[in-house]
DNA sequence: TGACATTAGTAGCAAAAGGTGAATAATTCG
DNA sequence: CGAATTATTCACCTTTTGCTACTAATGTCA
């Protein structure tokens, strides 16, 4: 069993964000408060970095107890440092979002658990925020960063590619024209596999492969801007 | 004069990437070095947050020392906790990005000074990566954060406006399209004055006012990944 | 004063990219 | 086998973008 940080103040945590697609909608791992006395029954799985050991290491380490195995990608979200509440008493806690493939395991032990991130408990206030944080930086990261492949094995279709990014758009993609984009960016290549699922026509699979960017130039786009 | 951080070891420090137009290139504002042992003679401006102190604010703090006056926008960027080097000997060191608009003066006293990003003095090493995270977020921010009106005055002509473009995106854009895409976002609305520069017809000076969203639907952009 | 250089701002067109519905293909189920 | 279901592609049309060229307003200099 992971062994839970020490209940003493500490000037930083790192706390994790570890999200995963179940069904059509985005999953976010709590672990069960530690502190009887929380109003709040779940939190964030946070950590104490050690001495000299970089952040990223610690978030990995707060990852990894409660899933079982590591995360597909884990990236910096952003640092609250006011005076919001955190389990840990941390001065300032760095959050980390980190990523799994769809069709995880369930978590180890009955100490975590699968949230629908529109339906989550309450949290602390601090790792709410980071919560908000992370959902918005996953979104605003999802064009420009392969994120979506992230949830997703290594091998997937067209398909459940377009579901995830519904699912992180919160709205319908036409078909056509969302393979149409992909297969011009040169970001997926086809496997010689194919997968058969109930009824229907089987779906070949595809793996995430980009290739050489070609003649990028581009004018400018203002309307994704506030 | 500011007063400068205590050379004590601290858990924290925020650590500010002051960015402003000079000419056709960015400028960063860096601190002459208070350690005399050290081997960079030049350093970020950086604090430790004081108790219960929110980061934002110790970054304000940071930033206005000395440069005189607030910068128009601070936003964080990253945090690094590795074993790379920082002047405070902190452990965990957070990037804030302050924007100044062009036209700025001179810094306070002479323990600071500008420098163009391409030609940086050597840093201490994890301020060195935090201006390059800085860098890099600024060119990701450009589409979907006001940032490039952040670095103008509150009235500015639109070939000022693109030449901050070009200057963060390191390439010319051509005029009619900038401008097309410009007025189909309503980002800017026209003032009613003009300004004569020397030679060539006076250009009106417009001003950063976002207007209603029109029809936002949109397919997904697959080309600004990776 | 008038030709010219210089900078600002616009039009218009062709090409590329994007949105949409329908057609076609390959399965499972009954 | 035929209906239902899912995958994949096509064809058509609209919107966006890149480009060249043009007009406008000012300073310079002979």
């Amino acid at each position: 069993m992971r062994e839970r940080p020490s209940a003493r103040r500490s000037a930083l945590s790192v706390d994790v964000l570890t999200m995963t697609p179940h069904g059509a909608r985005l999953a976010l791992l709590l672990n069960r408060a530690a502190d009887p006395r929380a109003k709040e029954r779940w939190e964030l799985p946070w950590d104490v970095p050690r001495p000299g050991e970089a952040l990223d290491d610690a978030a990995m380490r707060a990852a990894r107890a409660p899933l079982g195995r590591a995360p597909s990608t884990i990236e910096q979200v952003g640092a609250i440092g006011d005076g919001r509440r955190h389990p840990g008493r941390a001065g300032v806690s760095i959050g980390f979002l980190a990523l799994v493939p769809a069709g995880a395991p369930a978590p180890v032990g009955g100490a975590s658990a699968w949230f629908p991130v529109d339906e989550l408990p309450p949290l602390p206030p601090r790792q709410r925020a980071l919560v908000d944080a992370g959902l918005t930086a996953l979104r605003t990261r999802l064009e420009i960063s392969p994120v979506a492949f992230r949830l997703l094995p290594a091998a997937f279709t067209l398909s459940q590619l377009q579901e995830i990014y519904e699912l992180l758009l919160g709205r319908r993609l036409h078909k056509a024209s969302f393979r149409r984009a992909l297969q011009a960016a040169w970001l997926v290549e086809p496997t010689d596999e194919w997968r058969s699922e109930g009824r229907g026509r089987p779906a070949q699979l595809f793996r995430f492969a980009p290739r050489k960017r070609r003649g990028g130039r581009r004018g400018v786009r203002f309307d994704a801007m506030i």
